[in-house]
DNA sequence: GCGGCGACGTTATGCTATAACGTATTCAAG
DNA sequence: CTTGAATACGTTATAGCATAACGTCGCCGC
C-alpha cells in the first residue's frame, strides 16, 4: 500500500491525477506546475487543473496556500472537515505542516461575535523554518 | 487637518503617492489599481507602485492581504504593531478591519516552540461579512 | 573627485487566473 | 424513448498580478 492516500474513489479523472500529483509532491505545486506534471497524461490547459483544484478543495482534499498561490494535499484524508486550519510553510525546504488549534479557532470566534462580523472561511498560514532545516544549517 | 494619516517625513514621492492612494481608498486596493490612480501624477509602470509597496509594508506603514492580492494602509498609523495583526475582509463592502490578539499570538508561539519551528511571518486573514453589511441585508 | 548606495524609469517578460464558447455524458422526469 | 437539467470536459483567448534586467540619477562619506 505505498501510496494510499486515502483518495476517494468518486473522483473524475482530472481530479484523481491533480490529486495524485499533490500527494506525491514533498511541497505546494502551483496549478502551472501540477499542468507540466500532468501534460503526460493529456492534459494541456490551465483550467483543467484550475476546475479539478475548485472542487478539490471544495471537499476538503486539498488546500489552497494564499500566501504562495499553490496547492498542496490534505495531509489529514480522513478527519479534516471541520475547523480552521493552520499551515507552518518553511522556507527553506517548502514543506507544509497542517495543525489545528481549537484555542485559536475559539478565539476568533469569540471576536467575530463582538464585533458582528460573520466568518465565511479564515486563512493562517506561517512562514518560517522547520526545524529540521534549522538543525541542518547550524 | 483634513487627510492627516500620521504620514512620516521621509518618504519618497513614490512612496508617499502610493501611500495617499492606499489612505484614502475605503477597501484594499490592488497595485494595478494604485497605477490607475496615479497615473495624473505621471506614474507608468507597476514596478513604480511594487517598490513603493516593498518599502511601505516593510516600515509597517501598509500590509498585504495574500488572499486578496492587495494592500490596505496600516489602520494604525501612529504605532505600528509588532506582534502578529490579523485581517477581517468583508465580502460585501470590502472594508478591512485590522486587529491583534495576544492570546492567538501566544499561542502560535507555543505550538511553534512545542515543533521547533522559527516563525517569520504570519498571515491570518477571515473573510466573511462584516455587521453593517449583515444589518443592512436584513 | 570618486565610489557606494539607494531610488528611479523603462522595456520586456513571466506567472497566476478566468471569460466565453461549444461538446460529451449522465440521469431522472415525462 | 425523449427531453432537458446538471455536470464535466476541451480549447482559445484574455485578464490580472509580479519581477527580471538594464541603465540613470542624486546623495553622502571618504
Ligand atoms: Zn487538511
Ligand atoms: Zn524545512
Ligand atoms: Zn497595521
Ligand atoms: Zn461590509
Amino acid at each position: 500500500m505505498a501510496h494510499d492516500h486515502g483518495m476517494p474513489a468518486d473522483l473524475t479523472r482530472n481530479q484523481e491525477l491533480v490529486l495524485g500529483a499533490l500527494n506525491h509532491a514533498p511541497a505546494p505545486l502551483s496549478a502551472y506546475d501540477i499542468l507540466d506534471k500532468l501534460r503526460s497524461e493529456g492534459l494541456r490547459a490551465p483550467l483543467q487543473i484550475y476546475r479539478a483544484l475548485d472542487k478539490l478543495v471544495e471537499r476538503g482534499l486539498a488546500h489552497r496556500l494564499e500566501s504562495l498561490n499553490a496547492f498542496v494535499a490534505c495531509a489529514d484524508a480522513h478527519c479534516h472537515r471541520k475547523g480552521l486550519i493552520a499551515f507552518a510553510i518553511c522556507e527553506a525546504c517548502g514543506k507544509v505542516d497542517e495543525f489545528a488549534d481549537e484555542v485559536i479557532e475559539e478565539r476568533l470566534g469569540a471576536w467575530a461575535k463582538d464585533t458582528g462580523f460573520k466568518t465565511e472561511r479564515t486563512t493562517m498560514e506561517i512562514r518560517g523554518k522547520c526545524a529540521a532545516c534549522l538543525k541542518a544549517a547550524a
